[in-house]
RNA sequence: GCCCCCAUAGUCUAGUGGCCAAGGACGCCGGAUUCUCAGUCCGGAAGCCGGGGUUCGACUCCCCGUGGGGGUACCA
């Protein structure tokens, strides 16, 4: 009979969602959904000094964006709550009673600075840096002593003196450490919040979790945790340590390399599809040379023991490309809903948007998305859909708008497309290449200038279907204006850099 | 320093002793596309870290080295 599984994903709230915690919430939740169990979502905030009160809607809407969902949690409730560890303070010490009673934890003197001194000392004679355990041996008039002289204390737990701890990894395989080579680490802080290795423990157990997927950044703590667990009578749950994630220098993805923040890649216009689909492919593969794959195909292929135990660099780039993928995969409806947000924050998109206006977005995103990577591209390459206020670009300049005789034919375009009783891109396309071929020029001469004066790019999509979905006054007008401005001289190249 | 882990092209990866004169993808380079390219299609360059074993046979197993990473906190 196999117990029903149950995972956790654990963040500590420290105002941010990083890359590499999606990641780990996203094996997570993979595992769960694959085997029918529990995800459950716990907050450890037992650094008083780290955590932040906002920080738990950060995490919720990181995890919500993704798609990513849990069945426990702080906002959802459970029957293992409460789910925020400064809450169940209460419990820890309930555990602690049974580690101190058991002879399994003793109180400790040592101040943070002296701790520090004899660490260095050790460093330097080349020794583990270990706690050297002298408050266990403390007698209790001993500690009566320290107490009156005022001395603060923590709690420490009793590690084993020797042997070894086997840790049986899904991901990792076996892997043992030395019991000499720890020194008893606190579990208590003077504070009286728990620290991490105990709270962790404790919860687990509490929690029912049957499977602990984490970042491989934890495997040595483990160590500790499967001890606590012996101490405390616990069953210990299955281990599976994810490998790290790494920026571009191959050190472990963190702030100094720039975008790790979820939100950041958010805001650089990523689909949260994308990204999750390309999350899942640092670390584990389908197994065959499938890359870009619907959520369920992915849940349908999933397993921890396909996971790779090699850490994995964070390639923007594909990442790009996988958005790039999910651009021309994603129905335009949807992609236009994403989009709509980014496009009124740069004041492109008034706030409600009629009916029609919404058509419209949604025709501009299929015509465009083909040769689009990121939201974001709209607001930057895409505006002349949304503004007359577009730049004309150097190129744009120098190849088609600083001929002489380029004013006088924007000119003759625009009275053509005055005549057209119906704006659509069959019609737009006879005029132009009608135009062309009267002037006895080819339709590339045409063609390009009218592109150069309308988007004041040299590239984007189709020039007839592009035209047609910007409004026909509108349209000749920025032939006019073009025309005006290349009359003037306004156009003229920009000399080149270097 | 000590402990642990990792090692297929610049990057993500397939490969679990013969199917591999190593497959896919991103990126890069080249060509095509007379409506541009940031799109599409086609093509190309680029890799099993090194050395020892084991074996009839190693990218695959073992050892050593090297390189990289993680840990070594009253942070998680």
């Amino acid at each position: 009979m196999t117990e029903d599984v149950r995972v956790r994903f654990a963040p500590a709230p420290t105002g941010y969602m990083h890359i590499g915690n999606l990641h780990t919430a996203l094996f997570n939740w993979l595992f769960a959904r694959k085997m029918g169990g529990a995800m459950i979502l716990r907050i450890e905030d037992t650094d008083e000094l780290r955590s932040t009160s906002d920080a738990l809607e950060v995490i919720y809407q990181g995890l919500k964006w993704i798609g990513l969902d849990w069945d426990e949690g702080p906002d959802v409730g459970g029957e293992y709550g409460p789910y925020v560890q400064s809450e169940r303070l209460d419990i820890y010490h309930e555990y602690l009673d049974q580690l101190i009673g058991g002879e399994r934890a003793y109180e400790c003197f040592c101040t943070p600075e002296e701790l520090e001194e004899r660490r260095q000392v050790m460093r330097a004679r080349g020794i583990p840096p270990k706690y050297d355990g002298r408050c266990a041996a403390l007698s209790d008039d001993e500690r009566e002593e320290l107490r009156a002289a005022g001395r603060k204390s923590c709690i420490r737990f009793r590690v084993e003196e020797g042997g070894t701890t086997l840790i049986r990894d899904i991901i990792q395989g076996e892997v043992t450490y030395d019991n000499a080579l720890i020194g008893d680490p606190v579990i208590v802080k003077t504070s009286g919040f728990p620290t991490y290795h105990f709270a962790c423990v404790v919860d687990d157990h509490l929690m029912r979790i049957t499977h602990v997927i984490r970042a491989v950044e934890h495997l040595p703590n483990t160590q500790i945790h499967m001890q606590l667990q012996a101490a405390l009578g616990f069953e210990p749950p299955a281990y599976a340590h994810l490998p790290l994630i790494l920026g571009e220098d191959r050190t472990k993805l963190s702030k100094r390399h720039g975008a790790v923040a979820v939100t950041d890649y958010e805001q650089q216009g990523f689909l949260p599809e994308a990204m999750f689909n390309f999350l899942v492919l640092l670390g584990w593969s389908p197994g065959d040379e499938r890359e870009v794959m619907s959520r369920e195909e992915i849940l349908s292929s999933f397993s921890l023991e396909a996971c790779d135990s090699s850490p994995s660099v964070f390639d923007v780039q594909k990442a790009e490309w996988m958005n790039g993928e999910y651009m021309k995969l994603m129905a335009p409806e949807v992609i236009a809903e994403r989009l709509l947000p980014l496009l009124q924050e740069a004041r492109l998109m008034e706030d409600s948007p009629s009916a029609e206006r919404w058509e419209w977005l949604v025709q501009v995103v299929d015509l465009m998305r083909e040769r689009t990577r990121l939201l974001t591209t709209f607001v930057s390459w895409g505006q002349y859909f949304f503004t007359d206020d577009y730049e004309y670009e150097n190129r744009a300049r120098k190849k088609w708008l600083s001929r002489e005789e380029i004013p006088e034919r924007l000119e003759l375009l625009a009275d053509r497309l005055q005549l057209l009783a119906t704006w659509d891109h069959q019609s737009i396309e006879t005029a132009v290449r009608g135009l062309a071929e009267e002037s006895g020029v080819s339709a590339a001469k045409v063609i390009h200038p009218c592109r150069a004066a309308i988007t004041g790019t040299t590239i984007g999509p189709s020039l007839f279907h592009l035209m047609e979905l910007l409004d026909q006054e509108d349209a000749i007008g920025r032939l006019r204006g073009t025309a005006e401005l290349a009359r003037a001289g306004k156009l003229a190249a920009e000399p080149e850099d270097e």
